[in-house]
DNA sequence: CCAAAAGTGTTCAGCCTACACCCATGC
DNA sequence: GCATGGGTGTAGGCTGAACACTTTTGG
């Protein structure tokens, strides 16, 4: 490749992440407030511009770092957006990410203005094509937490069936069949019974669980 | 994006595609000789730059005109090679899709020595990361011929049920009961029965087949 | 009539869904 | 003991796999 031909010059490529996490039964996606360009004002997706020498996931976990305390996030590649019109300062291609993390009070390190979780059903008009992206990301999450235990991430260490029924109901948003749920997730093989006793409330104590190490499976879950 | 940033500058986009048809029972992928560079002389898979004015599908397309004579091939982005060392001069992202496309004698445009469909049993080394990319295309391929009707462009606009089943078996490498395929494949609506005879051979004749227009769906088709 | 290839039907097991029921706790 | 919530069991329906059987052709 001809690297002065003016046909190649000036590419660039954006790593952009939907970081999603679950707090209060409801999905939130992290938004930060773009500062200069034509967007300006507008909320976005987080990540940016990769550099020469870092691969795209890399280049996305040193933009997070900047922006969230927790970097133990689950994180999958699922599209890309090359419109040669998505940018109009240079050519940018986006690779797009869906992401995963465990909320708590501490996560975000600024807690300004200018960064914020979003609940779905609040979302702001987004600048660039993130609409679209965002909206894209929304549609892969579903898809993917049917085909392994990624949600392990959005868990305690030791977690109930209700728990990790919840979790799933609010991701699908969808009633889930808290019988049925159990015996096909157990069948499943995720996850280990724990001796463990949680704090106590009204009615029969759950169980404790916590999932195998390092099982990342192709099995359809519902 | 400062584009006059080192960080930033010299990156480029390859668009690189795993070209594949199905010809005599076996599969074969289509496959360039270098000409230049640390890879000169090795067999590497078709693609290449994408130009900034142009998204990447268009840019695949704009390489593969100049080979093959047919263009209507199914093409699909599968995945990602980002590490920033596998290429030496610039830094180039490589963004991969897998095609299909309808074997006929006089695909090829040009029938050199530096262009050839190669069996996937009888495959050379090839340059780059593309031995990788390659062997993902394939993992690849095999799961998308089950989730829909792309393996439409492999068959004549009329084909009988053995034909269909035929093409299945050979890309998914493994025997298919043409009993329970049948019954399968018509439950899925995909596929239309036409009123047409073709050459008569021994035994009972095919029923013959056409697919619906426009239907790329999400079905399991095993 | 027989072989060959295509098409139809049947049976069984496994899985999902929808529930009824039982069990352990706090008050 | 009773309300609350968690855990167990069962019956019906759908789907896929295995495979016997029937149909239509050529010779």
């Amino acid at each position: 490749m001809d690297i002065l031909n003016k046909k190649y010059a000036r590419q660039g490529i954006h790593g952009i992440v939907s970081l999603f996490t679950v707090e209060d039964s409801s999905i939130k996606v992290l938004l930060v407030k773009e500062h200069a360009g034509p967007y300006a004002g507008k909320w976005i997706l987080t990540g940016g511009a990769i550099y020469n020498d870092e691969d795209i996931e890399s280049g996305i976990r040193r933009e997070l770092k900047e922006k969230i305390s927790n970097n133990d996030f689950y994180m999958e590649q699922f599209g890309i957006y090359s419109n040669p019109t998505r940018t109009n300062i240079v050519r940018m291609v986006a690779i797009t990410y869906v992401a995963l993390v465990n909320n708590d009070k501490s996560l975000l390190i600024e807690n300004t203005d200018d960064i914020k979780w979003f609940k779905l059903s609040e979302l702001p008009d987004l600048g660039y094509d993130h609409n679209t992206i965002l909206k894209d990301s929304i549609e892969y999450l579903k898809k993917i937490i049917l085909k392994s235990n990624i949600v392990k991430v959005l868990l305690p260490e030791y977690f109930t069936m209700p728990q990790l029924t919840k979790i799933y109901s609010t991701l699908l948003n969808k009633t889930i069949d808290r019988r049925n749920f159990r015996k096909k997730f157990l069948s499943l093989n995720l996850i280990d019974e724990v001796n463990y006793s949680g704090v106590k409330k009204v009615g029969k104590p759950a169980k404790y669980y916590k999932f195998k190490d390092n099982i990342i499976e192709d099995k359809n879950i519902f």
